[in-house]
This record gives structure tokens, sequence and C-alpha cells, in this order.
DNA sequence: AAAGCGGGGAG
DNA sequence: CTCCCAGCTTT
């Protein structure tokens, strides 16, 4: 695109931005932290969802200092049901981090917020174009597919070294007055227009600069490979009472999947033991009788594999001292434990 | 470069 | 069903 093409373009859809854009709660502040924890709860995380944990979230947390000293299981139950936890944790680590080493004030400049924990290429352009009208890249999904429509950039998306493709086209095209618009218009754009399946170029504003559309396939675009592999895992789920009619709950460990969260006890299904078994053994306690064979049978899909969960109710005694993590709780005190969504669902449905 | 990490909505 | 979403961290 010559230098009089890019700059219509950029008018283009910066006019059409400051007509159409959505009005979200994050748009409505200019506090660099408040769009920051905006900016990672939208990480793989659609708008509308996010938008009603956003608000609960800054009314808890409303500055740095708040989300800083909060207690990581309060901070986890504010995250539950929005997933990808670790995100909870590194933005606190990373604000942590801004409150100690930068005085409480966001740093403005790619070198240093790009060191913040949970901070990567997009989240800190993103900041800093919207925060702070840096002329900074911000590259999502959305930004890709636009752009690889736009200038017909035919690279597979899904390798890592092509979003170095799209950061550059970024700071050719970006508007320099007006960096955190432009960004945001280019995501508006993604969002509302120019879809993964069925764009509504008659809509759009700046189909007039786009290849794709005058060769006619917009939706071809963009181009991406990976496809995922699901595996299926089965598990029994206890959901076992003690005569105080307390509840067996164990916290997850603090690395890998749903780290630090909390669940009833699960026995993976195989063929070699009985899950009853194993249950007993592992959590030194005596299956005294089932209250309810099958309390609940369902999947849970996660992107990368399936949990098939079959939820048993027992009356139990303990035999000798409870392992690491694993404790008798009232219903009650579960509810106020950060629980990922399956574990809810069984939640749910006892009483 | 590839894998791991949640959950939900759209088609 | 499949795709994919305002991605980052770890290996």
């Amino acid at each position: 695109m010559n230098y009089q093409y890019t700059n219509e373009f950029r008018l283009n859809l910066v006019e059409w931005f400051n007509k159409e854009k959505r009005d979200l709660p994050w748009r409505r502040t200019s506090d660099p932290y408040k769009i920051w924890v905006s900016e990672v709860m939208l990480q793989q995380t659609r708008v509308d969802t996010v938008i009603p944990y956003y608000n609960r979230f800054l009314e808890k947390y409303p500055t740095l200092q708040d989300l800083a000293f909060a207690p990581q299981e309060e901070l986890l139950k504010m995250w539950e049901g929005l997933g990808y936890y670790s995100r909870a944790r590194n933005l606190q680590a990373g604000v942590k981090e801004v409150v100690e080493k930068y005085n409480a004030v966001v740093p403005d400049n790619r070198h240093d917020i790009s060191k913040l924990k949970g901070v990567g290429p997009y989240t800190a352009g993103a900041v800093l174009s919207i925060a702070y009208q840096k002329a900074e890249h911000a590259v999502d999904g959305n930004v890709m597919r636009v752009l690889s429509r736009v200038l017909h950039i035919e690279e597979d998306i899904a390798l890592p070294k092509t979003r170095k493709v799209f950061e550059e086209a970024v700071e050719m095209l970006i508007d320099e007055q007006y960096p955190g618009d432009f960004n945001q218009a280019l995501m508006d754009l993604g969002a509302m227009i120019c879809t993964p399946t069925s764009p509504k170029c008659l809509l759009c504003p700046v189909r007039d600069y786009c290849i794709a559309f005058s060769e006619g396939d917009a939706d071809k675009l963009p181009i991406k490979s990976k496809k995922v592999k699901t595996k299926k895992v089965q598990f029994k789920v206890f959901v076992a009472m003690n005569q105080e009619g307390q509840c067996l709950l164990e916290k997850r460990p603090s690395e890998g999947l749903l780290a630090d969260m909390w669940q009833f006890p699960m026995i993976e299904v195989t063929e070699k033991a009985d899950s009853e078994e194993v249950f007993q053994e592992n959590y030194n306690v005596q299956i005294l009788n089932h209250i309810d064979k099958e309390l609940l049978k369902f999947k849970h899909i996660f992107s990368h594999l399936t949990w098939e969960l079959e939820c048993t109710q027992v009356q139990i005694e303990q035999k000798s001292e409870l392992p690491d993590a694993v404790q008798f709780l009232t219903i009650e005190q579960i509810k106020a434990l950060p629980m990922p969504v399956p574990m809810l669902k069984i939640l749910n449905v006892l009483n």
C-alpha cells in the first residue's frame, strides 16, 4: 500500500471507529491499571463474557494496591469461571512488581512493561497505545484476520514467527496521532465486520483498500494450520460426606491444569484398579455406604482434553490422617472456595 | 517451535 | 460436531 492509500485507510478506519465503536466499560477510563485488567481478561475470552467479571473485579480491586495485597484464594474466586486461571496469578504478580519497582505507576514503554508477568507482546501494545497513546502495535487474532485480508497475507497465522509479519504491517499502517483508536478500530472491525466466517464486506469502511475484497476471497483468509487433538479421560468423582455432614475437598497442585483450584476428590478410571479402592487408599478413608451411586454424570470439554465425570455420593469415615491439601469442609465453606466450572456443577446439585 | 492452559458462543 | 476468541508461559 502506498502512502496515499495508507493515509486514507487509517482515516476511514478511525472515523468508522468513532462512529460505530462499542460502548464497553474499559473504554470509559484512561487508568492504565484498569485497561491492563481488561486486556488480560480479554485474552482468549469474548467481550460479552468479560464485561460482568471486569465490573465486579474493579469494584473489589479499584487500584493496583488493592489487587497487589489481595489473598490469592479470594483473587481466584473473583476469576472463577473465566478460565485460564494463571492469568489471575500472573496479573497479580505483575501488579505487585509495578507497586514495588515502579512506584505504582504502570510503565509507559515496551521494554519495561513487557517484563511484567503475564504481559506479552499484545497486552504490552494494547496498554501502551490505549492508555498512553503510544504508537505501538497490538496484534491479536482479530488483527491478524483483518490484515491478512486487507493486505492479502497468506502466511500461516498458527506459526509463532508469523506474528512479526503483522506487527511490521501495523507499524506501517498505525495512526501516529490516535494509535489507541487505531488498534481498537482493527479489533472492533474484526469483531463486527471482518468476522471469521461470513465477513460483512459490504458494510466495511475499508473495503476499498482490501485486496481480499477485490480478489473476492476474504472468506479464505486467514490461513491457519494447527489442528487440535483432544484426549479423553474418565474420572470417578467422590462427593464424600462424614458423620458431621462435612464434605471431602482437595486443593489441586499449584502448577498445571486448574492450578490451586479446589475440587471433589477424583480418581481416574482404569482397567487395572477399582476406583473406589484407590479412593479409600489414597485419601485414608473408608466408604460406609452409598448415598447416590450416580449423583451426576457429564462431560467437561477443555480445549485440549475432555473429562468424563461420574459422580458418586458416599458416606465415609476417616481412617487416619488426611493427605496434604485435603480437608473436610461444610457446604458453606466450600462455596467460598475457587472451583472450576465442572466442580461448580456438582456443587449445585447438592441439597 | 510446540505444548499446555478454560470456558463458552456461533455456525 | 468444529472453530476460535482483545494470548502468555514454559520447555
